[in-house]
DNA sequence: TTTAGCACTCGAAATATTCGAGTGCTAATC
DNA sequence: GATTAGCACTCGAATATTTCGAGTGCTAAA
């Protein structure tokens, strides 16, 4: 059987009804649209076939049809058009970023918060993965005679800290001593190659401190990988308001899924692969999610991709609008990291 | 008409039975029980009797009964004896403090997570307040030609920054000055007294960088105070579980409540004027949360209270054990901060 | 190929029925 | 006077029944 143009289009009226109402669509509910001069028999006819080919379901017999997995993959592939966000919804988008927001935790959290309140899905942001990110300073601050507290700064503005135990004998002539070499080691090198030979190399200068100083590479490292893998969620509660979750069970599920640890990482950073990614019911890797989307966008610094966001909810998304919106999004986030971080020209002091 | 003996002993067996099934409790589900020798329907006019006194409601005529708010107050204060945790709890509770933790925020984190894992309601930590803490160091890192990073590290170990835009013109020596002279002057400081006439005084001496000062502490300030709002939440979902919310918009109206700014921490903060407390039902500030109980504990750092941290869900709540838990649990956790922070004795380095 | 017409289907909502846990009251008993 | 066996009564939860109508598929005519 052929899809053809008016299979097509009573396809896509039926999706656009059935994600603005969530209630099966019946023959006579598109036969009435004005765009359309068909008869609801006729209408009848095609659905039959639409559901033959595996677009749609009936819930049972004397019920309208909903729209497969298969026909939303249709829709964001073949059917679907961009919709234009209008100069009211820009600048809703935009205001959130108005705010003086000056560090990029705060700026990632404030683009979830933007994300799920105009969208009224849950919104998931991975942070900036900076892993071409140089050191700027390092410095060991000693807290009391065991502990001392090693602060970071990147050449991004971001800051992060190891606690440290101080080896035994070690007076505070010595940390600050050891403190300043490190710093001279360290600095310009790149966060990810910390682990790398040439460090190594370097790290023979420090003789007896030398032991010491491996262990200090140590902790940052791994400092370093755990911190990354955070996302950032908002509005997971939302939905609770969709008809498909009104059911403990199911929501729970969902609830659970957001909570589980890795889940929502793992997808972000596969997505960060591709510039925009929509994921439709069970092509979601994760069993429990097997019945939402997910649509995601990636942002950038300059040319480099450096985190995914997106949004997660029920499969009668509004993929088109979502596209809209991330992409819109995407430029603002991209932009006020950007204004954030300042990297290129004058960053040597 | 009197609460004598056997009728506490009755509302206790009542009580205990709710707790337990949330479903109402009968007059025979009592009179079965081995320890009470009294025929059902002498229970049921002693039921009938504290009904009248207010401890009991019933649902509905031919229901059994159910607590009133003021039965599980009375029971908290008059009726219940402590639980006594047994070793294998106190080891549970221990292992979640094991595992290497360095930095405050892990610790808040972990404490969170270990209260609702064991407890099934929903944990909720406000972090250490620590407003006598006194700053160890502090330093302007350049970022680039505009902005620069301010890290402040705390005598317990913590870390603060800021994002400071330079004024024009000031070179990288200036700042290196400055820094020097910022760490000087607030060395030693205790945070929460940043705004204090002796700062003020002090800043005179900066001359042509006053202005530049003024900023800096008010940002700084600034920062301070926004960033100690926050408390850490874990298992928020566990709610979703207990039987009184196994509708869609009790669940939904509780999930928002506690997405709600603002409104834990001011509760967390009153609570930490006292060793423990229980909030039953509408004794909650918070309308929202008017069929719940909150039961919390203050943890301290030597004599000084730092915190309270505690648990939200149903009314039917295990007081008891609730105490016993978060007794123990301040143990373990006030221990966890004093090993992460020593302030005392040889801190001077 | 389209469509009017019609019998048919089936779930949701409304209504009725059954069931039993639990009550309150009374009168007998301790 | 306190306790209790006994019994009629209550009322919601669970289950069954009915009603209703949106929607279907099929047929025959246009």
């Amino acid at each position: 059987m052929e899809l053809d143009q008016r299979k097509l289009r009573i396809l896509q009226a039926i999706i656009d009804d059935y994600i603005l109402t969530a209630a099966p669509v019946g023959s006579r509910t598109i036969s009435k649209r004005a765009d359309f001069n068909i008869s609801s028999a006729t209408i009848r006819n095609e659905m039959s076939d639409l559901e033959e080919m595996g677009y749609l379901e009936q819930p049972h017999t004397s019920a309208g049809r909903v729209p497969s997995n298969k026909a939303y993959r249709l829709y964001v592939n073949r059917i679907m058009q961009r919709a234009q966000l209008n100069d009211e919804e820009r600048k809703i988008i935009r205001s959130y970023f108005f705010q003086r927001i000056d560090q990029v935790e705060g700026l990632v959290r404030q683009t979830a918060t933007a994300l799920s309140d105009i969208t009224k899905y849950t919104a998931m942001v991975l942070p900036p993965q900076l892993n071409t990110v140089r050191i700027r300073h390092v410095q060991i601050v000693q807290i009391n005679h065991e502990r001392a507290l090693l602060v970071l700064v990147t050449d991004t503005g971001m800051l992060r800290d190891v606690m440290l135990r101080l080896p035994e004998g070690m007076s505070g002539r010595d940390v600050e001593r050891f403190s300043n070499r490190l710093n001279f080691i360290l600095k310009d090198m790149r966060l990810d190659q910390l682990a790398i030979d040439e460090v190594q190399l370097l790290s023979e200068e420090m003789n007896e401190q030398r032991q010491f100083f491996q262990t200090v590479l140590d902790s940052l490292e791994q400092q370093m990988r755990s911190n990354a893998q955070k996302v950032e969620l908002s509005g997971a509660t939302n939905i609770l308001f969709y008809p498909e979750y009104n059911n403990m069970e199911k929501a729970k599920s969902f609830l659970a899924a957001l909570n589980t640890e890795g889940t929502l990482y793992q997808m972000l950073k596969r997505a960060s692969k591709l510039e925009f990614s929509i994921s439709i019911g069970d092509e979601n890797e994760a069993p429990e999610l097997s019945d939402c989307s997910i649509v995601t966008a990636t942002y950038r610094m300059g040319s480099e991709p450096m985190g995914s966001f997106g949004v997660i909810g029920p499969t009668r998304m509004h993929y088109n609008r979502m596209l809209s919106i991330l992409e819109y999004m995407r430029l603002s986030l991209s932009e006020a990291l950007a204004g954030l971080i300042e990297r290129d020209g004058d960053n040597k002091v």
